[in-house]
DNA sequence: CGGGTTGACCAAAGCGATTTGAGGCCTTTT
DNA sequence: AAAAGGCCTCAAATCGCTTTGGTCAACCCG
């Protein structure tokens, strides 16, 4: 059923019932009733295509996906965060259009997306410490709103990020207050502009109180439930262990929680553990008392945001790009204690 | 930059230009790399949406997400499901539109891409018991794939699907062979076809030893940490307690083992937990030796067969429907071990 | 040498919407 | 009663591509 044929149905001209369903003043109110009760009933929609052409709107987002082929990893706050710009997408009439390709290949699908003219703007994920994305993207003048933060040098560019610098640094003092000194680092890929920003965050922590790092108590790799376990196992073997974790993800904290069992230690009491928690929604942090102390922020609802500020920018081009900071909330829990004395006995 | 400009660019016709990049056989070979290396060099790609309009094929495929608002969920099976998918989508040249919608509204959704043509196929996820949405798309008469099973009396349709009654009764018959009696499941929604079929073979397994199951012991609801957590630790607090769990999930299952760990129980010697593991990237089951004794099956691989078949569905229609039933590996891991005689001491 | 093929290319007609500019009807004003 | 002005509606152009149905020249063969 096209536009010609249902126009025909109700003896209208095609221009009529377009305007009737687009909401155009130029309508009487009693045809637009007749327009769109009969649409329903005849389950008339106009041809998204046809009208993206007509417009040169394409009424759809792009998000690209990295997928590491060769570590198999997808990164799992991206089902949250698309549910977060997903919901807003929907509200506004947007599609929302997926590209999972492998790492590196990223550019190649920006560059598809805009010339092949598929969507109206997109959403840069992961942002890298040197990342080539964001100056190709201001190139091609297709709106874009980057989840985290990526090279400040260029033009300035809209984004959402939490304060990763802070809230790691505060998550640091408050184990060194607990008096903990020997606190281990299990961070993301320090490519990887979040995870570069937390490692500063605990690197300025401790040196705040005169304290140097210790590389061997700092792992930086993917936030894989394994790799938090077997770098903690490594690290609690180890001589002059530590007694503390400042992990970057839930998923891998959980890793540690098992090293730590895994040994006969107990979480909290022998070893304090804090996490950054995305809050997740099938990963939550206990529902009373939190079961890790934890940065928190919620992934979902920077979706969202993300979302909403790319559609303002599609929706009233030339505006000031937006650039938010959050701030993340520093929760207690059940997995840190005190740092007791007499800890090796 | 349009076809028609770039074939003036060109000195060639539009017809010409779009053969040559078509791969069509009228035009001469050195025609068509003068053609192809101008198109690289000048970065013109046709335009998605006039080439859709003119074909009638949208070359995208549909996946519809449900996220239930009231419980916040996003099944974070999800993110796995769809890297497969993707990766099949992007190498045919198809996109993948997504669209999130609260639960209940999936007909509307499903309704609405079929009528504004923006997708030639669809994947349907979690079906389930009573679902209404494959009739829904027989009448639509649009190529879908189901991930999972959905009622089975209408019209054969195409889907892939693990072996779920088969998967849980043989991990049950394990269970029963090393001596244990009182086994919970801890299951997902049993109002979805999968739950409702790992149910049956828990309860048959059960019932072909001559044992009746104890609802007391069964728990059927969304398969997050905190339920694994909460269901594990009630059960295992009352009276004549259950020695191993069945478990539909490996996130469910890290909750299990938080419960026991908790009560100062040790996994796989007073308690043995069995879990269903999807294989998700970033939640392996341990490196060398699994950590859960499990039903496995890749969900990745599910997404990238799923595509496989809805793609040859679009391309050449009128096959008859495929339907995979694909058995789940059952591994022995470090979760399980003989149900000891004196377990009370 | 001429009719029939074949090869390489092109003009123009869609695909299904939106939107401009023009026209028809009815009410209001002088 | 005629002119002016509102309010609706319409025909046709447009978006950028694909594809049908040619045209024209070169080639082949009896």
């Amino acid at each position: 059923m096209n536009l010609k044929e249902f126009s025909e149905i109700l003896g209208l001209s095609p221009t009529t019932v377009s305007r009737a369903l687009g909401g155009y003043p130029e309508v009487k109110e009693d045809t637009r009733k007749l327009v769109l009760d009969a649409a329903r009933e005849h389950g008339y929609r106009p041809n998204r295509r046809a009208a993206s052409l007509a417009t040169g709107r394409a009424m759809a987002i792009g998000h690209v996906i990295p997928t590491a082929l060769n570590h198999e990893m997808v990164n799992p706050v991206f089902a949250d965060f698309i549910a977060g710009a997903g919901d807003v997408y929907a509200r506004a009439g947007y599609d929302l259009v997926l590209s999972v390709v492998e790492d590196g290949d990223e550019l190649r699908a920006y560059r598809q997306m805009a010339s092949t003219g598929s969507v109206d703007g997109l959403i840069v994920h992961g942002p890298r410490l040197d990342d080539p994305r964001i100056a190709l993207l201001q190139d091609m003048h297709l709106p874009f709103v980057v989840h985290g933060r990526g090279p400040e040098d260029s033009h300035p560019y809209s984004f959402v990020d939490v304060d990763n610098n802070r809230a790691f640094r505060r998550a640091t003092d408050l184990l060194l207050d607990l008096g903990h000194r020997r606190i281990a680092l299990l961070n993301g890929n320090e490519t990887m502009d979040f995870a570069s920003r937390r490692r500063d965050g605990y690197v300025s922590a401790l040196a705040g109180r005169g304290l140097a790092h210790d590389d061997t108590l700092m792992f930086s790799g993917e936030m894989s439930e394994q790799n938090g376990h077997a770098a903690a196992l490594r690290m609690l073997s180890g001589a002059d262990r530590p007694t503390a974790f400042l992990v970057s993800s839930l998923i891998m904290a959980i890793g540690v929680r098992r090293a730590v069992t895994d040994i006969g230690l107990n979480v909290g009491k022998d070893v304090s553990i804090v996490t950054h928690d995305d809050m997740l929604s099938y990963l939550g942090n206990g529902t009373d008392v939190p079961i890790f102390t934890a940065t928190r922020s919620s992934v979902r609802a920077a979706g969202r945001r993300c979302a909403e500020i790319l559609l303002s920018h599609i929706t009233t081009p030339d505006q000031p790009p937006v650039q938010e900071i959050w701030e993340s909330d520093l929760v207690l829990g059940a997995s840190t204690g005190p740092n007791l004395p007499v800890q090796t006995a």
